[in-house]
RNA sequence: GUCCCCAUCGUCCAGCGGUUAGGACGCCGGCCUUUCAAGCCGGUAACACGGGUUCGAUUCCCGUUGGGGACGCCA
């Protein structure tokens, strides 16, 4: 069987969003599936817009990722003598002709055409340029550009696409369209389609909003006498308001980096990327590894419609797409521990909480400790901020567990101290031995066990949710326990 | 406007002629009572409409409506 390779054509001109991400996913996601390889490619034939720190931007995307090249970068720049050697053979072969039409004519008629309500295509005036004109013109200086015959007649182009199934478009429907600019620099429609036969490229795998070049490019794949490729067009992400997502309307939520600033897992976001228009054929969502995810890709779950990112912009609850958040979520709760603990160590570092310790003498400590904050974190950001107390000693008492605990009853002015005495003399100072001290000292106050723990809870790391009290106590250990309950009597 | 594509809960998906139309997120409620932004349990909510085909349509066909994409000497 023929190797299976596919490419990730990113133009330069903006970061790696959602949607290029996306792509480049499935692509890498179908090459590993089949053994195959994928081509990064860099098509950087627009020159006014293409810019090295883009491009930089996409790859630190890709590799962040996690998404890996066998091939390239390859740079589109570097074959354009290619790409103007295949035009020059299909103006040798009649199959594409000069056209002296000049922009300026062309754009009054496109703009009649439009005022009437039409469509402006082009007519085909200049197929019928004498040779002897062409070379008059061509000694005069005149600018041209290179456009392709398509043919005449009743026909019509037709492929099988994977995801959308037969295509057909006649050739009525398409014009002579461009595919050398007059100032000799060949368009995207003739470079992409040379390109990919260069690199054999097998699949196509690219967005929607492609499918209607793609009967012009087929038309130039026969037209030069090349296989073509198998053709796969995954439906689009959109908006809320079914918008086509774009940094410009919605600013850095649809672009990686936004998701690596903000606490993702590179491939818990991967894994949420890949549920938005494709589906394994099954109720399965979570793929913790990138092996599982390989296993089950098939190009025939991609979905048909268009899928919403649910961003509600300005949210203070959900950040992004709810879902992006639990899958993350997920992915923080049930990966390997040994995984997730350099993840957490970033995150603290880059909040300027981390502690060389953790990683030395206190290795075990920090791995416990994230183990059990992990069961109710979603972001790694919350290590650092919802963790903030279990790192740090310079944490904030949140105005609800003053309240709610801590002021629940001023009894616990007295409480909170002897608790503080009662556990600076336990042994051993463990799980046992707190709780044992926590509800006899309950019990001989007469006092219900929960409003002591919920007021040490309170205490200890000034919220008013987390991890059972007594392991919270172990975590943290003796002297903060005792510490942190003391002052708290500042707080009643 | 022209061409192309699409159409199941608010959102993401499952379904591929006969199902009480399923799961996930979100939302709501309950349990746990050592809290919850944790966990468990439950609830809410969908086949766009109209014609066919068929014993039987969410499923197949046609149309309508709705949505999206493309219509550049951008990629």
């Amino acid at each position: 069987m023929e190797e299976v390779r596919v490419r990730f054509p990113p133009s330069p001109t903006g970061y790696l969003h959602i949607g290029s991400a996306r792509t480049a996913l499935y692509n890498w996601l179908f090459a590993r599936k089949h053994g195959g390889k994928l081509v990064l490619r860099i098509e950087d034939t627009d020159t006014e817009r293409s810019t090295e720190v883009s491009e930089k931007a996409i790859i630190d995307g890709l590799e962040w990722l996690g998404i890996d090249w066998d091939e390239g970068p390859y740079r589109q720049s570097d074959h354009l003598d290619e790409h103007k050697g295949s035009s020059g053979r299909l103006v040798a072969d009649g199959k594409a002709y000069l056209c002296f039409c000049t922009k300026e004519e062309l754009d009054e008629r496109r703009k009649a055409a439009e005022a009437k309500g039409e469509m402006f295509r082009y007519d085909g005036t200049c197929r019928s340029v004498s040779i002897e004109e062409r070379e008059k013109r061509l000694m005069a200086g005149d600018p041209f550009v290179v456009r392709f015959k398509v043919p005449d007649g009743g026909g019509s182009v037709v492929f099988d696409d994977v995801v959308l199934g037969r295509i057909e478009v006649s050739h009525e429907e398409i014009e002579d369209f461009v595919i050398v600019r007059s100032n000799g620099l060949p368009l995207y429609i003739l470079s992409n389609a040379v390109d990919d036969h260069r690199d054999r490229i097998t699949h196509v795998i690219r967005g929607q909003d492609h499918v209607t070049n793609t009967p012009k490019q087929v038309l130039l794949y026969e037209a030069l006498g090349w296989p073509l490729p198998r053709f796969a067009h995954m439906s689009l992400t959109l908006d809320p308001k079914k918008a086509k997502i774009s940094k410009r309307r919605h600013g850095e939520v649809v672009a990686v980096e936004w998701y690596r600033e903000h606490g993702f897992l590179p491939w818990g976001f991967a894994n949420f990327i890949a549920l938005l228009g494709w589906s394994g054929g099954d109720d399965r969502e979570v793929y913790l590894s990138r092996e599982e995810l390989v296993q089950v890709f098939t190009l025939e779950g991609l979905t048909r419609a268009n899928a919403v990112f649910n961003y509600r912009k300005g949210d203070p609850k959900f950040i992004t797409d709810p879902k992006a958040i639990h899958i993350n979520g997920e992915h923080i709760k049930n990966m390997p521990l040994g995984e997730l603990v350099p993840h957490a160590r970033a995150a603290l570092e880059k909040a300027g909480m981390w502690d060389d310790a953790w990683a030395g003498a206190k290795a075990g400590w920090f791995e416990k400790t994230v183990d059990l904050l992990r069961q109710r974190y979603n972001l790694l950001t919350d290590f650092a901020t919802l963790g903030r107390p279990y790192f740090s000693d310079h944490f904030e008492m949140e105005d609800k567990a003053v309240k709610k605990n801590l002021r629940k009853d001023a009894a616990l002015e007295q409480y909170l101290p002897m608790l503080a005495d009662e556990l600076a003399a336990i042994e051993p100072f463990d799980l046992e031995g707190t709780e044992a001290s926590v509800r006899g000292l309950a019990e001989r106050l007469g006092v219900k066990a929960g409003l002591l723990i919920n007021a040490a809870r309170a205490a200890v790391t000034g919220q008013t949710v987390g991890p059972g009290l007594f392991d919270i106590l172990v975590i943290l250990g003796r002297e903060k326990c005792v510490v942190r309950l003391r002052n708290a009597v500042g707080f009643i």
